[in-house]
DNA sequence: TCCAATGACTTCACGCGTGAAGTCAACCTA
DNA sequence: TAGGTTGACTTCACGCGTGAAGTCATTGGA
Protein backbone atom coordinates (compact mmCIF):
# COMPACT_ATOMS: atom_id res chain seq x y z
CA UNK A 1 0.00 0.00 0.00
CA UNK A 2 2.25 3.01 -1.36
CA UNK A 3 0.96 6.38 -1.94
CA UNK A 4 -1.26 6.77 0.69
CA UNK A 5 -0.26 9.13 3.59
CA UNK A 6 -0.14 7.79 6.67
CA UNK A 7 -3.60 9.21 7.92
CA UNK A 8 -5.22 7.04 4.88
CA UNK A 9 -2.87 4.00 5.47
CA UNK A 10 -3.86 3.97 9.08
CA UNK A 11 -7.85 4.45 8.26
CA UNK A 12 -7.57 1.87 5.44
CA UNK A 13 -5.10 -0.67 7.62
CA UNK A 14 -7.62 -0.51 10.39
CA UNK A 15 -10.78 -0.86 8.41
CA UNK A 16 -9.27 -4.25 6.54
CA UNK A 17 -8.54 -5.40 9.64
CA UNK A 18 -12.32 -4.97 11.15
CA UNK A 19 -13.77 -5.77 8.17
CA UNK A 20 -12.05 -9.68 7.89
CA UNK A 21 -11.30 -10.01 11.76
CA UNK A 22 -14.69 -9.20 12.50
CA UNK A 23 -17.05 -11.61 11.04
CA UNK A 24 -15.05 -14.03 12.48
CA UNK A 25 -15.18 -13.18 16.02
CA UNK A 26 -18.88 -12.44 16.13
CA UNK A 27 -20.08 -15.88 14.31
CA UNK A 28 -18.00 -17.67 16.20
CA UNK A 29 -20.07 -17.98 19.71
CA UNK A 30 -23.26 -18.54 17.06
CA UNK A 31 -21.66 -21.12 15.35
CA UNK A 32 -20.77 -22.91 18.48
CA UNK A 33 -23.83 -22.24 20.76
CA UNK A 34 -26.52 -22.61 17.59
CA UNK A 35 -24.99 -24.09 14.95
CA UNK A 36 -25.77 -20.55 12.32
CA UNK A 37 -23.57 -18.18 10.98
CA UNK A 38 -23.64 -14.67 11.55
CA UNK A 39 -25.60 -14.60 8.25
CA UNK A 40 -28.10 -17.02 9.76
CA UNK A 41 -29.02 -15.30 12.35
CA UNK A 42 -29.86 -11.90 10.74
CA UNK A 43 -31.74 -13.64 8.48
CA UNK A 44 -33.58 -15.41 10.75
CA UNK A 45 -33.99 -12.74 12.81
CA UNK A 46 -35.20 -10.12 10.50
CA UNK A 47 -37.73 -12.15 9.82
CA UNK A 48 -38.69 -12.92 12.87
CA UNK A 49 -39.41 -9.22 13.45
CA UNK A 50 -41.61 -8.72 10.24
CA UNK A 51 -45.30 -8.66 10.62
CA UNK A 52 -46.12 -12.37 11.07
CA UNK A 53 -43.14 -13.29 10.92
CA UNK A 54 -42.85 -13.57 6.88
CA UNK A 55 -40.90 -11.63 4.66
CA UNK A 56 -40.23 -11.35 0.46
CA UNK A 57 -36.67 -12.93 0.01
CA UNK A 58 -35.66 -10.13 -1.60
CA UNK A 59 -36.45 -7.66 0.92
CA UNK A 60 -35.06 -10.28 3.13
CA UNK A 61 -31.91 -10.39 1.02
CA UNK A 62 -31.64 -6.41 1.55
CA UNK A 63 -31.86 -6.05 4.87
CA UNK A 64 -29.39 -9.35 5.68
CA UNK A 65 -27.07 -7.57 3.22
CA UNK A 66 -26.72 -10.61 1.32
CA UNK A 67 -27.34 -11.24 -2.44
CA UNK A 68 -30.48 -13.24 -3.52
CA UNK A 69 -28.69 -16.53 -4.71
CA UNK A 70 -26.82 -16.20 -1.40
CA UNK A 71 -30.02 -15.96 0.93
CA UNK A 72 -31.89 -18.62 -1.61
CA UNK A 73 -29.41 -21.16 -0.61
CA UNK A 74 -29.69 -20.79 3.36
CA UNK A 75 -33.30 -20.08 3.18
CA UNK A 76 -33.43 -23.64 1.35
CA UNK A 77 -31.44 -25.38 4.17
CA UNK A 78 -33.97 -23.33 6.84
CA UNK A 79 -36.70 -24.95 5.06
CA UNK A 80 -35.00 -28.71 5.08
CA UNK A 81 -35.01 -28.32 8.70
CA UNK A 82 -38.17 -27.11 9.20
CA UNK A 83 -37.17 -23.79 10.48
CA UNK A 84 -38.92 -21.78 7.80
CA UNK A 85 -41.43 -22.39 4.97
CA UNK A 86 -41.76 -20.48 1.27
CA UNK A 87 -44.54 -20.02 -1.09
CA UNK A 88 -45.69 -17.63 -4.02
CA UNK A 89 -46.74 -14.24 -2.64
CA UNK A 90 -51.11 -14.61 -3.43
CA UNK A 91 -50.27 -10.85 -4.58
CA UNK A 92 -48.27 -11.10 -7.12
CA UNK A 93 -46.39 -14.48 -7.86
CA UNK A 94 -43.19 -13.36 -9.06
CA UNK A 95 -42.62 -12.76 -5.40
CA UNK A 96 -41.48 -15.15 -2.90
CA UNK A 97 -42.54 -15.13 0.66
CA UNK A 98 -40.40 -16.81 3.61
CA UNK A 99 -42.22 -17.65 7.14
CA UNK A 100 -40.84 -18.61 10.40
CA UNK A 101 -42.38 -21.39 11.80
CA UNK A 102 -42.35 -21.69 15.44
CA UNK A 103 -39.78 -24.53 15.67
CA UNK A 104 -38.00 -21.08 13.18
CA UNK A 105 -38.67 -18.83 16.32
CA UNK A 106 -37.44 -20.96 18.83
CA UNK A 107 -34.38 -21.21 17.32
CA UNK A 108 -33.94 -17.32 17.08
CA UNK A 109 -34.95 -17.16 20.50
CA UNK A 110 -32.70 -19.35 21.59
CA UNK A 111 -29.66 -17.36 19.86
CA UNK A 112 -30.47 -14.27 20.54
CA UNK A 113 -29.29 -14.07 24.45
CA UNK A 114 -25.15 -14.86 23.45
CA UNK A 115 -25.38 -12.73 20.18
CA UNK A 116 -26.20 -10.16 21.62
CA UNK A 117 -24.03 -10.26 24.73
CA UNK A 118 -21.32 -10.76 22.15
CA UNK A 119 -22.29 -7.95 19.90
CA UNK A 120 -22.03 -5.94 23.51
CA UNK A 121 -18.75 -7.58 24.13
CA UNK A 122 -17.05 -6.84 21.15
CA UNK A 123 -18.62 -3.97 19.47
CA UNK A 124 -20.77 -1.83 21.77
CA UNK A 125 -18.65 -1.98 25.06
CA UNK A 126 -15.40 -1.16 23.33
CA UNK A 127 -16.41 2.12 21.93
CA UNK A 128 -17.82 5.23 23.23
CA UNK A 129 -20.98 7.43 23.19
CA UNK A 130 -19.40 9.45 20.45
CA UNK A 131 -17.49 6.60 18.75
CA UNK A 132 -21.03 4.97 18.08
CA UNK A 133 -22.29 7.98 16.49
CA UNK A 134 -18.92 8.66 14.31
CA UNK A 135 -19.05 5.07 13.32
CA UNK A 136 -22.85 5.62 12.11
CA UNK A 137 -21.78 8.26 10.40
CA UNK A 138 -18.69 6.90 8.66
CA UNK A 139 -21.13 3.69 7.74
CA UNK A 140 -23.64 5.54 5.83
CA UNK A 141 -20.88 7.36 3.96
CA UNK A 142 -19.26 4.23 2.96
CA UNK A 143 -22.73 2.17 2.57
CA UNK A 144 -22.78 0.68 -1.06
CA UNK A 145 -26.30 -1.14 -2.11
CA UNK A 146 -26.10 -4.65 -3.24
CA UNK A 147 -24.76 -5.42 -6.74
CA UNK A 148 -27.40 -7.24 -9.43
CA UNK A 149 -26.49 -11.38 -9.10
CA UNK B 1 -31.95 -6.98 17.32
CA UNK B 2 -34.38 -6.01 19.94
CA UNK B 3 -32.52 -4.71 23.37
CA UNK B 4 -30.60 -1.96 21.87
CA UNK B 5 -31.29 1.37 21.75
CA UNK B 6 -31.56 3.71 18.61
CA UNK B 7 -27.99 4.65 19.21
CA UNK B 8 -26.81 1.11 19.45
CA UNK B 9 -28.67 -0.08 16.79
CA UNK B 10 -27.66 2.18 14.14
CA UNK B 11 -23.91 1.75 15.14
CA UNK B 12 -24.40 -1.88 14.65
CA UNK B 13 -26.30 -2.15 11.84
CA UNK B 14 -23.80 0.78 9.65
CA UNK B 15 -20.85 -1.77 10.90
CA UNK B 16 -22.64 -4.95 10.03
CA UNK B 17 -23.56 -3.71 6.27
CA UNK B 18 -20.20 -2.53 6.47
CA UNK B 19 -18.82 -5.92 7.30
CA UNK B 20 -20.58 -7.73 4.73
CA UNK B 21 -20.63 -5.64 2.24
CA UNK B 22 -17.16 -4.07 1.65
CA UNK B 23 -15.38 -6.61 1.06
CA UNK B 24 -17.24 -7.85 -2.29
CA UNK B 25 -16.87 -4.04 -3.22
CA UNK B 26 -13.15 -4.11 -3.23
CA UNK B 27 -12.79 -7.58 -4.12
CA UNK B 28 -14.62 -7.88 -7.34
CA UNK B 29 -12.40 -5.47 -9.27
CA UNK B 30 -9.14 -7.36 -8.28
CA UNK B 31 -11.13 -10.46 -9.40
CA UNK B 32 -12.20 -8.88 -12.50
CA UNK B 33 -8.51 -7.12 -13.70
CA UNK B 34 -5.73 -9.72 -12.21
CA UNK B 35 -8.22 -13.09 -10.69
CA UNK B 36 -7.11 -11.57 -7.28
CA UNK B 37 -9.09 -12.19 -4.07
CA UNK B 38 -8.69 -9.57 -1.49
CA UNK B 39 -6.86 -12.00 0.79
CA UNK B 40 -4.52 -13.07 -2.35
CA UNK B 41 -3.47 -9.04 -2.87
CA UNK B 42 -3.00 -8.40 0.52
CA UNK B 43 -0.53 -11.41 1.06
CA UNK B 44 1.22 -10.62 -2.28
CA UNK B 45 1.32 -6.80 -1.26
CA UNK B 46 2.90 -7.40 2.16
CA UNK B 47 5.38 -9.72 0.82
CA UNK B 48 6.14 -7.27 -1.91
CA UNK B 49 6.95 -4.60 0.37
CA UNK B 50 9.43 -6.79 2.98
CA UNK B 51 13.15 -7.20 2.96
CA UNK B 52 14.13 -9.30 0.16
CA UNK B 53 10.53 -9.52 -1.16
CA UNK B 54 10.36 -12.76 1.50
CA UNK B 55 8.95 -13.27 4.90
CA UNK B 56 7.73 -15.75 7.41
CA UNK B 57 4.47 -17.90 7.24
CA UNK B 58 3.09 -17.12 10.23
CA UNK B 59 4.23 -13.09 10.25
CA UNK B 60 2.62 -13.05 6.83
CA UNK B 61 -0.35 -14.43 8.06
CA UNK B 62 -0.85 -11.73 11.05
CA UNK B 63 -0.43 -9.12 8.16
CA UNK B 64 -2.68 -10.03 6.23
CA UNK B 65 -5.49 -10.34 8.91
CA UNK B 66 -5.98 -14.62 7.53
CA UNK B 67 -4.80 -17.36 9.73
CA UNK B 68 -2.05 -19.57 9.19
CA UNK B 69 -3.87 -22.33 7.72
CA UNK B 70 -5.78 -20.24 5.26
CA UNK B 71 -2.76 -18.67 4.17
CA UNK B 72 -1.17 -21.89 3.70
CA UNK B 73 -3.20 -23.00 1.57
CA UNK B 74 -3.31 -19.74 -0.43
CA UNK B 75 0.65 -19.60 -0.94
CA UNK B 76 0.24 -23.06 -2.26
CA UNK B 77 -1.96 -22.00 -5.21
CA UNK B 78 0.67 -18.93 -5.76
CA UNK B 79 3.74 -21.27 -5.54
CA UNK B 80 1.88 -23.74 -8.15
CA UNK B 81 1.14 -20.92 -10.46
CA UNK B 82 5.41 -19.96 -9.85
CA UNK B 83 4.52 -16.35 -8.15
CA UNK B 84 5.93 -17.28 -4.62
CA UNK B 85 8.60 -20.42 -3.17
CA UNK B 86 8.76 -21.44 0.37
CA UNK B 87 11.84 -23.26 2.33
CA UNK B 88 12.43 -23.61 5.64
CA UNK B 89 13.98 -20.41 7.70
CA UNK B 90 17.43 -21.65 7.49
CA UNK B 91 18.11 -19.69 11.04
CA UNK B 92 15.32 -21.66 12.27
CA UNK B 93 13.54 -24.48 10.46
CA UNK B 94 10.46 -24.52 12.63
CA UNK B 95 9.74 -21.12 10.26
CA UNK B 96 8.63 -21.31 6.73
CA UNK B 97 9.42 -18.25 4.55
CA UNK B 98 7.46 -17.25 1.79
CA UNK B 99 9.75 -15.43 -0.79
CA UNK B 100 7.92 -13.56 -3.82
CA UNK B 101 9.16 -14.33 -7.50
CA UNK B 102 9.50 -12.01 -10.53
CA UNK B 103 7.15 -13.20 -11.64
CA UNK B 104 4.81 -12.72 -8.63
CA UNK B 105 6.28 -9.77 -8.20
CA UNK B 106 4.80 -8.53 -11.71
CA UNK B 107 1.38 -9.43 -10.47
CA UNK B 108 1.17 -7.25 -7.86
CA UNK B 109 3.04 -4.25 -9.74
CA UNK B 110 -0.03 -4.97 -12.14
CA UNK B 111 -2.99 -5.00 -9.61
CA UNK B 112 -1.79 -2.54 -7.45
CA UNK B 113 -2.93 0.85 -9.60
CA UNK B 114 -6.48 -0.57 -9.64
CA UNK B 115 -6.48 -1.73 -6.46
CA UNK B 116 -5.46 1.73 -5.12
CA UNK B 117 -8.20 3.29 -7.02
CA UNK B 118 -10.71 1.01 -5.54
CA UNK B 119 -9.95 1.67 -2.12
CA UNK B 120 -9.75 5.37 -2.60
CA UNK B 121 -13.37 5.22 -4.42
CA UNK B 122 -15.30 3.26 -1.97
CA UNK B 123 -13.15 4.37 1.38
CA UNK B 124 -10.93 7.19 1.68
CA UNK B 125 -12.37 9.73 -0.97
CA UNK B 126 -16.21 9.36 0.71
CA UNK B 127 -14.26 10.03 4.37
CA UNK B 128 -13.12 13.58 5.34
CA UNK B 129 -9.80 13.77 7.54
CA UNK B 130 -11.63 13.53 10.46
CA UNK B 131 -14.17 10.69 9.53
CA UNK B 132 -11.02 9.12 8.79
CA UNK B 133 -8.82 9.12 12.25
CA UNK B 134 -12.37 8.19 13.84
CA UNK B 135 -11.94 5.56 11.82
CA UNK B 136 -8.43 4.41 12.93
CA UNK B 137 -9.72 5.00 16.30
CA UNK B 138 -12.50 2.69 16.47
CA UNK B 139 -10.74 -0.10 14.55
CA UNK B 140 -7.88 -0.01 17.11
CA UNK B 141 -10.38 -0.19 20.03
CA UNK B 142 -12.17 -3.07 18.48
CA UNK B 143 -9.05 -4.69 17.15
CA UNK B 144 -8.82 -8.38 18.00
CA UNK B 145 -6.10 -10.46 18.17
CA UNK B 146 -5.97 -13.85 15.45
CA UNK B 147 -7.00 -16.63 17.26
CA UNK B 148 -5.00 -20.21 17.27
CA UNK B 149 -6.04 -22.79 14.18
C1' DT C 1 -54.17 -11.07 -28.07
C1' DC C 2 -49.55 -12.22 -28.39
C1' DC C 3 -44.96 -11.96 -27.35
C1' DA C 4 -40.88 -9.68 -25.92
C1' DA C 5 -39.02 -7.69 -21.85
C1' DT C 6 -38.48 -7.38 -16.98
C1' DG C 7 -37.44 -8.90 -12.67
C1' DA C 8 -37.66 -12.38 -8.75
C1' DC C 9 -36.05 -16.02 -7.67
C1' DT C 10 -33.51 -21.02 -8.05
C1' DT C 11 -29.98 -24.13 -9.31
C1' DC C 12 -25.40 -25.78 -10.03
C1' DA C 13 -20.43 -26.13 -10.63
C1' DC C 14 -16.47 -24.24 -8.99
C1' DG C 15 -13.33 -22.43 -5.69
C1' DC C 16 -12.36 -21.00 -1.22
C1' DG C 17 -12.23 -20.93 4.26
C1' DT C 18 -12.48 -23.58 8.47
C1' DG C 19 -10.87 -26.34 12.02
C1' DA C 20 -9.21 -30.73 13.40
C1' DA C 21 -5.53 -33.81 12.90
C1' DG C 22 -0.98 -34.68 11.49
C1' DT C 23 4.15 -33.58 10.74
C1' DC C 24 8.34 -31.75 11.97
C1' DA C 25 12.10 -28.83 14.12
C1' DA C 26 13.93 -26.83 18.14
C1' DC C 27 13.85 -26.46 22.95
C1' DC C 28 13.75 -28.11 27.70
C1' DT C 29 14.52 -31.05 31.42
C1' DA C 30 16.14 -34.80 33.97
C1' DT D 1 21.02 -37.60 25.48
C1' DA D 2 16.57 -39.28 25.48
C1' DG D 3 11.86 -38.04 25.75
C1' DG D 4 8.34 -34.70 26.31
C1' DT D 5 6.67 -30.19 24.98
C1' DT D 6 5.96 -26.29 22.23
C1' DG D 7 4.83 -24.03 18.27
C1' DA D 8 4.94 -23.44 13.06
C1' DC D 9 3.15 -24.98 9.66
C1' DT D 10 0.36 -28.45 6.23
C1' DT D 11 -3.35 -31.29 4.85
C1' DC D 12 -8.02 -32.71 4.20
C1' DA D 13 -13.01 -33.18 4.48
C1' DC D 14 -16.82 -30.48 4.89
C1' DG D 15 -19.83 -26.65 4.09
C1' DC D 16 -20.62 -22.30 2.24
C1' DG D 17 -20.61 -18.16 -1.35
C1' DT D 18 -20.39 -16.78 -6.14
C1' DG D 19 -22.04 -15.88 -10.50
C1' DA D 20 -23.87 -17.68 -14.68
C1' DA D 21 -27.70 -19.90 -16.59
C1' DG D 22 -32.33 -21.31 -16.22
C1' DT D 23 -37.43 -20.90 -14.77
C1' DC D 24 -41.49 -18.56 -14.14
C1' DA D 25 -45.01 -14.74 -13.31
C1' DT D 26 -46.33 -10.29 -14.77
C1' DT D 27 -46.22 -6.20 -17.51
C1' DG D 28 -46.17 -3.35 -21.60
C1' DG D 29 -46.31 -2.69 -26.17
C1' DA D 30 -47.54 -3.93 -31.26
Amino acid sequence: MEWLNAEEKEAWTGLISLVLLLPGRLEAPLQQDAGLSLFDYLVLSHVSEAPDRRMRMSELAHLANGSLSRLSNVVKRFEQRGWVVRFPDPDDGRYTIASLTDEGFEVVKAAAPTHLRTVRQFVLDPLTATDRQALTRIAAKLKVTIPPA
